[in-house]
DNA sequence: CGTACACATTGATGACTGTCAATGATAGAA
DNA sequence: TTCTATCATTGACAGTCATCAATGTGTACG
């Protein structure tokens, strides 16, 4: 439920538009974004990812059923994703409810795209 | 130098917008586009990627010295760029020519951004 | 208080991955 | 043809990762 670590990607995108064509990427800048991908890069997060987005706001344990995962696994991958700053969690008694950062996505997309 | 085999993603994509919110992901949709994340979650792929797109044709043997990387390794993640239809080559004479495919790169970060 | 529930953490295990030395395949040069 | 250069493939090794059972932490309820 910490906070993202990554802050040299944020410089990265506000130097504006596609750092992937502007130059070459330093090995720091790699890494992070690296880090983002890699979060990306699993089946189960991805259908998790698209469940919070869909959902707006879902508690770990409407997680486990449709993902046929454990209690362990989903709270392993949700750590992952909100480490790559892509999902917030936010406790409400007993439950933490979960929240996509379309912001961050959409930081991300911008590398890729123009 | 295969061309990639990923072809349900592109359904998704034209089935319009942000996949992600646009209800859950399948089974089969997240593991091809897993498998184009988990292609860009490396960092020395990340910056092969970056040179490929700011130099527009780059041969192989001109990415070992500012990747630092052996040939068959430099091989090894070529061929999973080609894989994931991010890149492609061209053979001319005795070298490769490799190019980004930037339609591919556009198809990914709508994918994320909306 | 004690019990039940939601989630995190630990530890173990099997699978996957990045890396390189050695070797193979192919194309140009002599 | 023989030699050289570029890239692919194989095999091996070390490191990382996804997964779950067991356990820990904290919150709500009676």
């Amino acid at each position: 439920m910490s906070n993202s670590k990554l802050t040299l990607i944020d410089d990265a995108v506000l130097r504006c538009c596609s750092p992937l064509a502007g130059g070459a990427l330093s090995e720091a800048e790699a890494d992070d974004l690296a880090q983002i991908f890699a979060a990306l890069s699993d089946p189960v997060r991805l259908r998790m990812l698209s469940l919070i987005a869909t959902e707006d706001e879902v508690c770990s344990c409407n997680l486990e059923e449709p993902l046929a995962k454990s209690q362990p696994t989903i709270s392993h991958h949700t750590r992952i994703l909100v480490e790559a700053g892509l999902i917030t969690g936010e406790k409400r008694g007993r439950w933490v409810w979960w929240h996509v950062v379309p912001e961050r996505l959409r930081q991300v997309a911008r590398i890729l795209g123009d």
